[in-house]
RNA sequence: GUGGGUAUAGCUCAGCUGGUUAGAGCGCCAGAUUGUGGCUCUGGAGGUCAUCGGUUCGAAUCCGAUUAUCCACCCCA
């Protein structure tokens, strides 16, 4: 083995793929019927566009961006998320010409320099949702919603949904100076870094999940309780809207997203069954961040789905997942001559979309039944010289074990709804 | 970036305190008399024991380094 996949990065082999594809048939699904539209936008982008959408005091763009210098001296960055690259889109696309509120979907793949482990990777996949254009607390709940109908749908179960307000712009930095006001007397119990999250941004205080640290927090000021009055009042909405949907909700006050433009509502769906990776799904508002990438200014809200923990959930949790329709039809040949025949027979099946099988190794009567058999194929069907001269053949039902005569003319109409 | 665990066949693993042809189960291929799968039986292919170096008469086994991988921290999906 001379070359391996990258660190952090993993094949989705054909044995696999179903499981892919039985899930983003799912969002698909879903999303139509929410009324999102599908937006694919390039795998990457100018490094300005995440310094500026993403934040440059984030660790996603301080340390975690596969950023190269193309051949024409151009800074580019593979996305590391999916929010900064839509809205650019929505602008740059106009789209706010179209009727508000603009709703999209995306399913990506993202890419951050981190050490990988369990539910981490470097190369990993992402649904999310955005809408842009309307900053009702219905937006919230209907983005929440959609999240929910699709872990819902898949049948996964206890998952954790909850969510927060980090206020807008004027009530957080309200908040701000009563939070550094209440830490400043307790830097000496706080950990380094937490030391240095006081000066560049002490929400992020009252993530950490050191003990020494937590206990600081506990009896820190609590933003929720800081809100203006238009921020209280919207996220009392966004609780009314789950609640009319009968979506169950915790509120958890210490959820600080980590990027810079989230505003107002956050959430984030958890499982405790993943590792320490628990985020299954995070999101929230952000009606600042088109004004800040040179829009007029829009709201927006949405989130990102992890797909790989989505599948790590489902595994966990042993939820199967359909397995793909069985081959219909092999036929077992026998000498040269009925060999030419099975191979014009499956391609006369394969034209009507009947999936159909023979041999391609020289294999014996025996061992072709074998190879149908491993294939889980629904019937099998031997052909020799005999039966090409007669114009009919056995039908095997692999299943049963029922064997039928049938005229060789009558296949695809045997088989079509088989 | 930091810390810990692991590295033997395609997969899951065994290999005792170093002893010479490195094993099992599963999988793969073939056979068990004439053209019919599943069960059973028989046989076969497949390994530079991660790599490099060291200790030793002798290393898969002991030591060191490197690499990979897993898990965790930071942070996040």
């Amino acid at each position: 083995m001379l070359i391996k996949a990258p660190r952090g990065t993993k094949d989705v082999i054909p044995e696999e793929s179903y499981k892919w594809q039985y899930i983003e048939e799912m969002i698909r699904k879903i999303c139509k019927s929410y009324g999102y539209k599908e937006i694919r936008t390039p795998v990457f982008e100018y490094t300005e566009l995440f310094e500026r959408g993403v934040g440059d005091t984030t660790d996603v763009v301080q340390k975690e961006m596969y950023t190269f210098e193309d051949k024409g001296g151009r800074s580019i960055t593979l996305r590391p998320e999916g929010t900064a690259p839509a809205a650019r889109s929505y602008l740059e696309n106009s789209l706010y010409a179209a009727p508000m509120p603009v709703k999209m979907y995306y399913i990506n793949s993202c890419y951050r320099y981190e050490n990988p482990q369990a539910g981490r990777l470097r190369e990993f996949h992402q649904f999310g949702i955005e809408v842009f254009g309307s900053e009702k607390p219905s937006v919230d709940g209907e983005v929440i919603s959609l999240a929910m109908t699709l872990l819902n749908k898949l049948g996964v179960q206890g998952l954790e949904l909850n969510i927060n307000s980090i206020g807008c712009p004027k009530c957080r930095s309200e908040y701000h100076k009563r939070l550094k006001d209440y830490l400043v007397g307790h830097l000496d119990k706080l950990c380094p870094t937490c030391n240095e999250r006081y000066k560049k941004n002490p929400l992020r205080v009252l993530d950490c999940k050191l003990d020494k640290c937590k206990a600081v927090a506990g009896s820190a000021p609590i933003l929720l309780d800081s809100l203006c009055d238009e921020c209280k009042a919207h996220f009392e909405s966004l609780k009314s809207y789950l609640d009319c949907m009968n979506i169950p909700y915790g509120i958890d006050p210490y959820i600080v997203r980590g990027l810079d433009y989230y505003t107002r509502t956050v959430f984030e769906i958890v499982s405790k069954n993943i590792g320490a990776q628990s985020t299954v799904c995070g999101g929230g508002r952000y009606d600042g961040l088109i004004e800040q990438l040179g829009g007029k200014p829009a709201p927006g809200i949405g989130f990102g789905l992890g797909l790989e923990r989505l599948l790590l959930i489902l595994e966990e949790q042993g939820i199967d997942i359909p397995k793909p329709d069985p081959i219909t039809l092999f036929i077992v040949s026998v000498g040269e001559k009925a060999e030419m025949k099975a191979q014009s027979l499956v391609y006369t099946l394969r034209q009507q979309y009947i999936s159909a099988e023979k041999d391609h190794m020289g294999r014996s009567v025996k061992a072709q039944m074998k190879y149908a058999d491993k294939l889980g194929v629904k019937y099998t069907m031997v052909l020799g010289d005999d039966e090409i001269e007669k114009g009919t053949a056995v039908l095997k039902d692999m299943r049963t074990g029922e064997k039928q005569e049938i005229a060789l003319d009558n296949l695809v109409e045997i088989l079509k709804d088989a």
